[in-house]
DNA sequence: TAGATTGTTAATCGATTAACAATC
DNA sequence: TAGATTGTTAATCGATTAACAATC
């Protein structure tokens, strides 16, 4: 759970791809890829519904029908091709290629996002990192060199970057979302605690680990 | 879009709290509370249903309807008070407590989270930080010393903690998660990129801010 | 073969939405 | 009052699930 997307579409019925998927089968085929790309890493080569069901609380009977829907990308008796599987639902959401990204800050966060490697396996490319701190521009941050904010605008465009992460105090988060918006950033992934106002256009993603905390301890509480 | 919760119930038709909350009732109310919170801080008294739509893209009638299942709690012509929609949710979550957490890690991840309040804002406290590295072992994090983490069973039975923050690489996450298990940890907050294996009464949620990229990215290029 | 797991159907249930009267 | 926004209804649509034949 977290801040989600304005878009609809139901895609025709057998879900073949040339309509748009709906939001919910949207959201699940990421889902799965999560733990897809997860048992890769792992060394597992096939994994079945009932297990993908456990690890994304999804029910089996539902990623059969999700997946069937796009083709028959399983073997009865043994489960999904973990490889395989991964290409197709890339395929399925138009999100196999290389995508560059901004991150906004230096700091902590900053830092712990650029030397990770959560972007990097789902085709994301950190291309750039700014700070406003003159002390931190120029040091090195997961093997990249901090810039300038002064340098957004020009690098947006020129490494054609459509996802900005805002790793930034809320105080600082909304001018700096609005010159992302200003560069041509379409996708802001917000880590302050700061409320973005963007243009209709731009997709807002706010990232509340503490929500998604709530969540789980209700569960737990009732 | 993240991993979530096995958990099942209807409610009553009313939903006056008695019975379960149906999990998307809970995770869009979290929503909610998310943005309510935010808007508190910059200082908002008031909110319609149509602003908190747009910040949470869940449906304006949607949202309405989730609230007035438990009371009247707007004002017609004006909108809902931030601060009393804030209890009200926290009562209806049955999560207005205060909850103590243990992180593990204390990285720059682990720096990140000990250092923001976006924990403390829902009312989580970290009580404890965590390192198996000796170098880091009595080091100041966030106002915090960094244990080692041969004390965790004690400490989490002193401090009652029931949630457990694994900011870990991928191959110290299992292990990690397996003693917070031992140690009666119920939710485990997973930012390692290790798929973890738990008992079924164990919560495990796991952070995956590129997964939820991919799903944002799908409606920007479809 | 025997066991396991997919692909698919059919039925049910909850989510979503538009519309509008009530009322601040 | 006039404008705005809630609370609520009714209709529709998609999600969910159990069950099982097909088949690896």
């Amino acid at each position: 759970m977290s801040g989600e997307q304005a878009a609809r579409g139901v895609g025709s019925p057998g879900g073949n791809g040339d309509g748009r998927l709906s939001l919910g089968v949207a959201a699940r085929l990421s889902r799965y890829l999560q733990v897809l790309t997860q048992a890769r890493k792992m060394g597992r080569e096939t994994i079945s519904s009932q297990e993908l069901a456990e690890y994304t609380h999804v029910n089996p009977t539902q990623i059969r029908r999700d997946l069937s829907a796009f083709g028959k990308f399983g073997k009865r008796g043994v489960g999904y091709s973990v490889e395989s599987l991964i290409v197709e639902i890339r395929r399925i959401l138009r999100t196999a290629g290389q995508h560059n990204i901004a991150l906004l800050g230096a700091g902590h966060l900053g830092n712990a996002i650029a030397s990770s490697d959560i972007f990097a396996d789902h085709g994301f490319t950190v291309v750039a990192i700014f700070d406003s701190d003159p002390a931190k521009v120029g040091t090195d941050v997961g093997g990249k060199v901090v810039r300038h904010i002064d340098e957004l605008d020009r690098v947006v465009k020129e490494e054609d970057i459509v996802v900005g992460v805002l790793a930034v105090p809320g105080g600082a988060a909304q001018q700096l979302a609005d010159e992302l918006v200003r560069a041509g950033v379409k996708i802001i992934f917000n880590y302050s605690d700061a409320l973005l106002s963007v243009p209709p256009e731009v997709t807002v993603h706010t990232s509340s680990p503490a929500v998604d905390l709530l969540y789980a301890l209700y569960f737990y509480l009732a």
